[in-house]
DNA sequence: TCTTGAAAGTGACGTAACGTCATTTTATAT
DNA sequence: ATATAAAATGACGTTACGTCACTTTCAAGA
């Protein structure tokens, strides 16, 4: 029979858990001193240690005290409710992590938060785990595998996500000197070789990316991240004129 | 003006919740009838729409109020603290996981849990957590999630010194490849526009910014974020590397 | 205008798992 | 015997509302 204060010391449980425990009857001391002081003895040492187990697998004291009150308590079904509850958890965390990640690149790009983007980030955050592979589904198929790891996704915070938003800055910057300046054209043809690395020379994916980009409404079904329509209208004709002149060097040079 | 259940129509939120938040004085009423039934105009409703886009995100309603309270708050360390707690969140909930797969497995292979067993998997899972932890932080902490500390320094809202930390990202992103590789010279070469673009040819001033940089000390005082020394030497290394390169090219064409 | 049913109002308790006082009693070492 | 540490009890606080229970107001029809 050891003194609540050894229970501590063993088990790094506070005192006034213990209490807690007593209240609820989970975990009642095995007896008591003339004083009224709690005493536990070896028994209720190993059942404590149970109790913290299932706390860390997640349950709930409630669950916690059935588990361990009937012997033949149906564990296993326990546990599997319990696997599930975390995975959903865990899913809901990750949505956040993907709003907060998105909140932050627009912030990064536009130097404030508005409820425009914010409404467009909502809106296709709850429909987009959806309609997202429902999409990729009809449109891409079979390399939909492929499109879904390399899709610069709004809400990752990946570093190739993170450039296409600072190119997509740069543009903005630069964008009243008119698509033929020497800067423009520099920055389009960044976006060209991104554009072939991520792709690979596939060029049907390629396209079918910048085709998504023209549509605002693909874009969000996709998870892209939005694009003005003005800046996507600039690179389109910027990226015309790169190609053409560099259609000439090459026919000059040959 | 209009009637609490018009909200609770419009919004989906429950009468209950906004009695809470009149009560909390998140979102107070922007009026009375003469009964004392709560009036809404469209400025309660952007709010109230703020409130659940932020709620979405995780934040509790004291923070909440704090950030749309104070116009000038810094909502982007908000944004980077509630990314840290999430990510933690997940962290624990993955254990969870993977400690409820253990024992469903013990389960499964003996038809009972037993102490020692989930002893073991309790010390597995703990030093897998230092392990990983330990990792983490000697390896160059997988870009991703340093990328979100990197931000803040930038968030200056200048799209130039975006562009700096993006490419820098891809620098580390590619350094595995080795100083030859398309990728990375590709970036060096835009860095080395960048530097023209920013410098104009006056090539003092780039030295010095460069010599700058190779400092950490310096780096801060004057404002810059501070580059690893390792990634710093690849890029002169790799910069060196172009520049042979180019001489040669241009050797050879002229 | 009166009636009436729906809508709205105001408390107040409950939730999960303890943390954190404040106050009183018991155990223990000197 | 006394001082001090340890324990006990009780009660409030935390989060974001849900859920009664009971009263008052609103809007529309008779």
């Amino acid at each position: 029979m050891i003194s609540i204060k050894e229970v501590t010391k063993q088990t790094g449980v506070t005192v006034r858990t213990m209490r807690h425990y007593d209240q609820i009857g989970l975990l009642t001391p095995a007896g008591k001193t003339e004083g009224g002081h709690r005493l536990y003895g070896e028994k209720e040492l190993k059942k404590l240690q149970e109790i913290q187990f299932l706390k860390s697998l997640g349950f709930s004291l409630k669950k916690i005290e059935e588990m361990t009150g009937n012997v033949d308590h149906d564990w296993y079904s326990g546990l599997q409710r319990q696997l599930n509850y975390i995975i959903q958890e865990k899913e809901k965390l990750t949505e956040m992590e993907q709003m907060v990640k998105g909140v932050m690149n627009q912030f990064t790009l536009e130097g404030k938060v508005d409820m425009q983007h914010i409404q467009q980030l909502i809106h296709f955050s709850q429909q987009n785990k959806f309609k997202r592979e429902e999409f990729l589904q009809q449109q891409f198929k079979e390399d939909k595998e492929k499109l879904f790891d390399l899709l610069p996704n709004v809400n990752s915070g990946d570093p190739d996500t993170l450039e296409w938003v600072a190119l997509l800055a740069q543009i903005k910057k630069h964008m009243a000197k008119g698509i033929e300046a020497v800067e423009v054209q520099r920055i389009i043809r960044r976006i060209l070789e991104k554009d072939q690395e991520l792709f690979a020379g596939n060029e049907e994916l390629s396209n079918a990316f910048w085709e998504v980009r023209k549509s605002q409404e693909k874009s969000q079904a996709a998870g892209l991240y939005p694009i003005e329509q003005g800046v996507l209208e600039f690179v389109e004709k910027a990226t015309e004129y790169y190609l053409t002149k560099e259609a000439e060097n090459l026919g000059g040079e040959s």
